[in-house]
DNA sequence: TTGTATGCGTTATCAT
DNA sequence: ATGATAACGCATACAA
């Protein structure tokens, strides 16, 4: 690899001086046609290409955001990160990706929490603003390493948190309505006749689970009785659907005739579960579920769920990171309403055409 | 934010010279310990973070690589960007993420290409590498402008790409073994006793598809023939399975009694047309697939596919790149074997215990 | 409108 | 073992 042209090159084959070059490079007015044309010229001919890092020494811009995500294998983090990465995109920022892995393998953190590394990185790379999807913060006692890091980190980045306000964090916070879809969710159970319902996946101690959880017992605490032996919290995956459902089928006394998912990775173990023990949903036991993931529509039967409409969620938490940098301190709100998808798998118009 | 500490202020507070201070931070030996200790300390006390800026300036180093992915929403893609993102922090680099969106909603190219406003990024943000999973360059005549620019790419920044090899395309390439693990299947079919075996999925034009179709009719020729009006070619996704499905059965003269679909997302929305036709799988007609995505064992049925062992290429392709990247041209070779993963949508071993 | 000179924070080279 | 100083490539204040 040779080495790159640099501008004073340009400046001497174009005739002018570096600052002239210079102005060119950033579109200033004050630079008369001709030579503007001569020099563009020459950069196009050389293939010139700006040092950032020489950029970089005087505007202390990197043009990077970083997000640090739990688990980019979680289509609720792809579907945002996508539009997170499009609207970045759009204004001239690139990403940098941090996969913590907070979920998965092992639970406990070797260093204290998990997204230690990637603070680390993120404070070395000088990026000029931090997206954070969930994680450790999302737990109702974050670690207390992990929020004086966060604070430490967010003192010399902006950093803009999707997911609920946690106490002693001064982050920008984007808040999700968790648990109004799942209300609803339960009240469209009720109204289907359920009175026995229980509730599969998610982790205690983790906000979207604990919140999600009371607003389910909430709704059915007013028309019917909660059972906590039909809550079964583990974590947020297939397996965890599957595995929980067993849990439920194992107790033939008590089976509830319905059950609401965590999300709807969740919910297709649920199903696998109830398909292995020959029950059949939604006849013998509905589900319903959360989030809304792509494949949901098509499995077996489809699954009833709420969309989060997360798709605004990703722009919006770009666009509050944007304005801490430029400390444009706008508060604007974000606002999103879960909405019901009703398909199959609570047995709801189920002789109507399906989609 | 107040202005950073610079290693002039940890000079001066320290007593010594900024190169004393610049060989504690770059763990010289040529320090004593006892000075050595105190500028420590006095880095500690002011949180001093070295500027990556001033660094790069003469390293002229990132540490960073970019990772260029068409659909971050697929898990083919996810599965690999998780073991690429977990080896490249380990070595001490981290991600830049460009999502290009070339799947999904209009199909022809803006600028030419999608990849062109990542390739410019990518130039601009002057990162140590390149690693380009698929895209653009899977197709059997990738976009002129596209060769062009990766190959200008290229010369500036080594780039490996996971795909099949391309003619005049000077990059390096980790090829997988695409059509072993189709042959395979397609035997476990005819094994099974199939004849007429449909194929569903992938996109004419595209090299994995190509590959596939093609390892597929050439198995099924030796024991049966080839039926072209049972192969569909149209996408990747859900939809694609199902309305290719239902493209199938819509022929009632002519219904296969068992289908290989491109992967595993594919043979989702294939069972899902076999269910809402009233067809059983696998009795009336079996399933097979492709790519082993994490659900797939729990769809209804559980879905027989092809493990490709993808882990290795992650880690193996950011090892290559970094072997470019320090131009030890070491050549070693990418071994992985597709693996037959029996289960149920085939009707294979159904009595027997379940994985 | 254009050019000159300076500084940005670090590492590397060369002395000492 | 330590220190002084010259790069590195660009933007910008100031001068013309």
């Amino acid at each position: 690899m040779k080495k790159p042209v640099t501008i004073i090159e340009i400046a001497e084959k174009s005739g002018v001086s570096v600052s002239t070059v210079s102005r060119v490079l950033n579109n200033s007015p004050s630079v008369s046609d001709k030579k503007r044309k001569k020099i563009q010229a020459v950069i196009d001919e050389l293939g010139y290409q700006p040092s950032v890092f020489a950029r970089g020494m005087i505007s202390k811009k990197t043009n990077t955001l970083a997000v640090v995500v739990p688990d980019i294998t979680n289509p609720y983090f792809t579907s945002l990160i996508v539009k997170i990465e499009q609207y970045s995109k759009e204004i001239g920022y690139s990403l940098l990706l941090f996969n913590t892995m907070t979920a998965g393998s092992n639970k406990f953190a070797d260093t204290g929490f998990k997204e230690a590394t990637a603070f680390k990185s993120i404070i070395e790379k000088q990026v000029d603003g931090v997206l954070i999807l969930g994680g450790e913060i999302d737990k109702e006692q974050p670690n207390e390493e992990y929020l004086i890091a966060l604070n430490q980190l967010n003192q010399q980045i902006p950093v803009v948190i999707i997911g609920q306000k946690q106490e002693n964090c001064e982050c920008i916070f984007v808040e999700r309505d968790l648990d109004k879809g799942v209300t609803t969710l339960t009240q469209h159970l009720l109204a289907l006749g359920h009175r026995k319902i229980g509730f599969i996946g998610g982790e205690a101690g983790v906000k979207v689970t604990t919140q999600r959880v009371d607003a389910f017992k909430n709704t059915l605490t007013i028309y019917s009785e909660v059972d906590e032996s039909l809550i079964i919290l583990n974590d947020y995956y297939v397996e965890d659907g599957y595995h929980g459902m067993q849990k439920l089928l194992a107790n033939t006394e008590n089976l509830p005739t319905a059950v609401v998912a965590i999300n709807d990775t969740v919910a297709i173990g649920v199903l696998r579960a109830l398909a292995d023990a020959q029950y059949n949903c939604p006849k013998d036991i509905a589900v319903a579920s959360c989030d809304c993931f792509p494949n949901s529509e098509f499995q077996i039967p489809r699954i009833t769920t709420i969309d989060q409409h997360n798709e605004y969620l990703g722009k919006a938490s770009v666009m509050k990171l944007i304005s801490a940098i430029q400390s444009e301190d706008e508060n604007s709100m974000i606002q999103h309403s879960p909405e019901l998808i009703i398909r199959e798998s609570c047995g709801a118009r189920l002789k109507g055409a399906l989609r």
